[in-house]
DNA sequence: ATTGTTGCAAACTATTTGCAAGGCG
DNA sequence: CGCCTTGCAAATAGTTTGCAACAAT
């Protein structure tokens, strides 16, 4: 995984750099699709002098390298996922925490826009709103 | 439909302004999905004293009464439709136009998330993106 | 008459950019 | 060493808010 960033920024022409490492190796460790802010707090106390545009200039190159995927899920910021598979994502309009939907097998019903759309079609995003377990408990107060 | 939002503002007690009106039969008589500044720039010549700052409160509410949804495909302004039933949307990566996508059934889709998430679903989102037919013949120069 | 609305300007937030100092190759 | 990157600060863009004048009920 390592690795995998370092040889891929070296290829593309990037320099490897521990910010760069710290922040994909970051992403990678969590399923909490994190913003920019989210990515920076995080890694303050362990690069103090850490600073959000190298947060943005990075996510920028992680995306171009295909390293990364943008999740845009209604929200004004915009979030960072490590796994770019093609999965749709949930969010709790409670907590605001947003979740991987698993499992799921969308094929079928791409095919069906595919075919009903004249556009050469490229790529998707599937956003659920909702309420999450956790919160659906909480409201039982 | 326009007997439909007086009546729908009235009801949920907001006031039925010029402003209100011109603005949501705008959207009502567009496809394109305009953002709070393309709503603007349109209305202007019709409304002089116009301000973006009564778009977007305009917009809250209507969203708020459901006459509007919120359509969020990425970019970095929040775009709106008066069709607000759920209908998938495709966005031209090259000239940016957002059109709709017609007679979908995501119901088997939507089902299997429902089943596969532990949510409480509300709604959901799908967002295409892709080559507009305009764009395709464009590139063949 | 009362209360909500408009529209300007200022505030705010997320993101991007300019640039001098520093680090990777 | 040369060039890319960092990180600060300033700039930008979309959206929201405060408030005084105004309009709908």
């Amino acid at each position: 995984m390592e690795i995998c960033i370092t040889s891929l920024l070296r290829e593309k022409g990037f320099k490897v750099t521990p910010q760069r490492l710290a922040i994909y190796k970051m992403l990678a460790a969590t399923k909490s699709h994190p913003n920019a802010e989210m990515i920076f707090n995080e890694l303050q106390s362990m690069y103090p002098t850490m600073s959000l545009a190298t947060v943005y200039k990075t996510m920028e190159i992680l995306k171009e390298i295909g390293l990364v995927q943008v999740l845009n899920a209604g929200e004004d910021s915009f979030r960072y996922d490590a796994d770019t598979s093609n999965h749709p994502h949930v969010r709790c309009i409670e907590c605001g925490q947003v979740d991987d939907v698993q499992n799921i097998d969308s094929a079928a019903f791409v095919d069906q826009v595919a075919q009903g759309t004249k556009y050469h079609l490229i790529g998707q995003q599937f956003y659920f709103y909702g309420i999450c377990p956790r919160c659906q408990t909480k409201e039982l107060n």
